[in-house]
DNA sequence: AATGAATGAGTTTTCATTCAT
DNA sequence: CATGAATGAAAACTCATTCAT
């Protein structure tokens, strides 16, 4: 409740053809498109998109909200894989940590996303909460097992989704994370201190 | 030798004041600052600016061998410990890294270079050299020792230095850094094939 | 009907200025104008110009549509004149060149637009035809009068806009249009290969 | 004597390299070519080249000069062909007139000359009392034969010059020239008043 | 609420001309 | 005399944001 209950119908349409477009404009060109283009493919003027936006940057920060929950979606999904006793947690986990960096690559706005998860943590809390949990399970199950560093915990993994190298090619990714993962293991030896932020 | 030999004093002056300017500017602000703040805090008009460098493309380069330079100075540094028998090549190698991602940190320009290095290493032979030539000689020397994983190229550094996560606080880097730095372990099992790129 | 009817009034008005300004800036400074003088003496912003223009090329194509117009115009009334019988038709065609060549003289614009009509032929077909239909109606006309040389084609009426010396005091281009006219004449003699182009 | 007396040997090799060079490049990219241009093809500094002329303006004055006299020496061979008896003096015209049109086509340094014989006549006398003398003796006989309108006087041929379509094919370009000959020839009937200037 | 036109500062780059060396 | 470095005022074009309709 609270303000979306005073936008109206077509208000309310117009705002999510805003953010889809913006979506779907920064997943292709990056955050450089125009407010312009935006509007345009939103099929709204740059004054409506304004009315629901104070600046290009709430616009994003809005946007991404939708990109996170597709975030939140994949990891759930690789969740549910481990509770339906599918696989096993780290195995789940290292095949979610190749969509997250390959997801990365393809879509612009993923990696934005990932930015500001490992930056700020300043979204709304639900899809956020959603990908904490389901990721948090996923790290719990893994160490419980065994297999995974009993150091490990989420930031840890939004620290991989930021740093990971979106702009090289699919080998440089894999061999990336192959270094990364080998951090996480449970047979990984000395240890530095917890990273903050 | 070569122009360099024919520039005048003053224009010598300047052409390096414009690139300190350009490599402190992008430090601070990264590579989109306009090319009239560069010439400004330079203290030179747009156009000698101009005179010196064919176009801001051309400018960024030149100033990025600067910071390349630097880069190469810190990784002979580095083996120059190892060949004097001061520290073990793993040892050093870690120091290095670590000097590494807090340079990229806090100089966006280092982190600039450190992309260009992991994307078309289309830089002027020289720097790129003696850097590739130290990271080569530390890495042989690591596998020597039995410490380093047998696998691991110089791409691997660069790859590393590419995705370091500069925009982070100093503890995220450095637990970041854990991560990376145990997949170059002797130690790791299992492995990817070789990125190319 | 089309883009037009949906500008608003102060729109179609800022756009009728620009065209106006851009003419008269031609008229008297030829096409090296800048684009900012133009939006200043249609007083608008440069944003503005630009909103209706993509970029100077389309601006000028669009301000020589309105001479073209004029070019069509005064060869059409030309052509009434005749059609009506109030002079001959080898009598109008040199009335016709003779206000061609001042008209190029006076203004900048109605050159520019001639040369392109020499050239290219790419305006928009409209006023193109209107121009072309009552100028070979009053060639035809002429021919069969037994006044005009039996191979004019309406390119030669073009080539002769396109050459006119504008730049040169009247009694000049007076004189200039004698000889050139003269090869109009059903009494010239011999004769070269058509002009393709 | 007078400055040239002055001038150092070395000094007025520059100054001849400069002269030759912005006629070249001047023949090839038309008058737009940058001072600095001129200055490296001529092997000089930009500082000499304004040692030697005062603006680019009046660096484009000296450099046609040598293009008028190009216009001289093609006028008085014309006029020895007919001198020697080897053509008759109106088709040696025509032939003359072609040539002019043809050159002025390939030649943008001609071009410019043409069209400031035709607009002020502010060149130095010698080269344009060869062009004008040898012009008036081929004009002369040509009248004399019969086969010229007793009218025509220099400075037509110069107007003739001055239009020339020299941006059009080749096609067109003779085309213009036998409707504008037209006018040159004996038979031709009507007459306007002399264009002065 | 929506529209879409207008703003205007800002971006990169060029070039005739001047002046210290 | 010559050099060549420096100047600085353009030029064409963009884009986030505001505001009259």
């Amino acid at each position: 409740m609270g303000q979306d209950r005073t936008l109206r119908a077509d208000a309310a349409r117009n705002r999510a053809r805003i953010l889809d477009s913006t979506r779907e404009l920064i997943t292709r060109y990056g955050a450089e498109v125009s407010t312009d283009a935006i509007a345009a493919a939103a099929g709204v003027a740059a004054g409506t998109l304004y009315r629901h936006f104070p600046n290009k940057s709430a616009l994003l920060d809005a946007a991404l909200q939708g990109t996170l929950e597709r975030l939140a979606d994949i990891t759930e999904a690789a969740w549910e894989q481990v509770a339906n006793g599918r696989t096993s947690a780290m195995e789940e986990f290292r095949a979610l940590a190749t969509t997250y960096v390959d997801t990365a690559a393809e879509d612009r706005a993923f990696r934005l996303a990932a930015d500001r998860l490992a930056e700020g943590y300043r979204f709304s809390a639900d899809q956020l909460e959603r990908a904490t949990r389901a990721g948090q399970r996923l790290i719990e199950q893994a160490k419980a097992d065994g297999d995974m560093h009993p150091d490990v915990v989420i930031e840890d993994v939004y620290l991989l989704l930021h740093s990971a190298p979106a702009d090289t090619h699919a080998p440089a990714r894999a061999r990336w994370l192959t270094f990364m993962l080998a951090g996480f293991d449970a047979g990984r030896r000395q240890w530095q201190t917890t990273g903050g932020r």
